[in-house]
DNA sequence: GTCTATACTTCGATAGAC
DNA sequence: GTCTATCGAAGTATAGAC
């Protein structure tokens, strides 16, 4: 369809009251009523736009992990020496990130548990995640001076990705396993390195 | 009420149905309807005994978190050393909770996220997780010759527990981010660890 | 205790006036 | 494009026979 304006306003209203059900009700409250609501649109225009509820959901996912990627990629972007752009992810993860992009991401994953098409978005999502990693750790973590047979940087790629997913998680579960003594430490021991490169320069 | 034979078999039958459709179909898809149908009893038994679909659900969880902590205890309450506990609970994560376990913990707590109660006994969970691997790992690290103060016990235990979390999560969400060589990776300095205590001592 | 029938609500979706 | 009215399916819960 051409997207006319009035086509534009009104997806991306229902589109952006997807996302706040999500975070207000869960993936369950996300019904036809409550969105055209929350939208200021009419019932009808649910339907006319999307088609049906499983599309909005879609684009919702779509659309969300867009801006997901988007973020992640622009964080490693810049041209902050590596320690810092951790430092930064550390910082976001913790703070913006857990102010409400973190429980439309979980709703999103939950939905996903049991719809094949969702799934496949979620571990591309995931993938790209890591890809985005891969790259900046690699450099990073040489310039550091950490020995790469010892600690390979797949190895603490995999391991930074999963844990933020863990920390994420925790958090919207409401329970604390001590993660601001835990970044607190990685910080210390990012300062650290460079202390230590520093001297040996 | 007393927990008659009947009421015995139609509550376990009950709540087993409900983790096998956690499994299959997701929190939505466990219905009255569906419950009785797959426990094999009668749709007004459900509200006979537990008087609404709520109910049904806090007991689920409940029920499958009292396991939950009881095998994670049982798992660091033997005699082994402890790196065999720990290589014990990799394997134990990657394989045995992957097939099935997983699925109704993240659905339980997808639930929770919406849900004040269960949101509580989930975050009391995962607080118990971690009270079960501090005293372990507090010994077991000492013993394998870490220094306490570049790696504090706490800190690490911060780490295992969230990554843990992690792990199931992107099992689940279909995402692979390298856990198996991570694991191998954990595997090997585990051994090293043992190695050079051993060579020490 | 067990079962059937049904009341009541809310869901997604559609038809048709404007 | 927008809006109202309504259909049919599925949900929880309850009343009452057995």
């Amino acid at each position: 369809m051409a997207p006319t304006p009035a086509r534009q306003l009104a997806t991306a209203s229902l589109l952006d009251a997807a996302e706040a059900l999500l975070v207000d009700v869960g993936h369950a409250g996300v019904t036809v009523r409550a969105l055209a609501e929350r939208a200021g649109v009419n019932q009808g225009l649910v339907h006319y736009y999307f088609g049906s509820m499983e599309e909005v959901l879609l684009q919702t996912l779509e659309r969300f992990t867009d801006r997901l990627i988007e973020r992640q990629e622009t964080m490693y972007a810049g041209e902050e020496p590596f320690v810092e752009k951790w430092r930064m992810a550390m910082r976001y993860l913790t703070e913006d990130f857990a102010s409400g992009y973190q429980k439309v991401w979980f709703e999103l994953q939950a939905m996903a548990w049991n719809h094949p098409a969702m799934r496949e978005r979620v571990a591309k999502v995931l993938h790209a995640w890591v890809d985005v990693l891969r790259p900046a750790f690699a450099g990073g973590l040489a310039e550091l001076g950490v020995d790469p047979d010892k600690y390979p940087s797949d190895v603490v790629v995999t391991l930074v990705a999963t844990f933020n997913q863990g920390v994420m998680l925790e958090q919207l579960s409401g329970a604390d396993s001590g993660h601001a003594e835990l970044l607190t430490w990685i910080d210390g021991w990012l300062t650290e390195q460079e202390r230590s490169r520093d001297a040996g320069s």
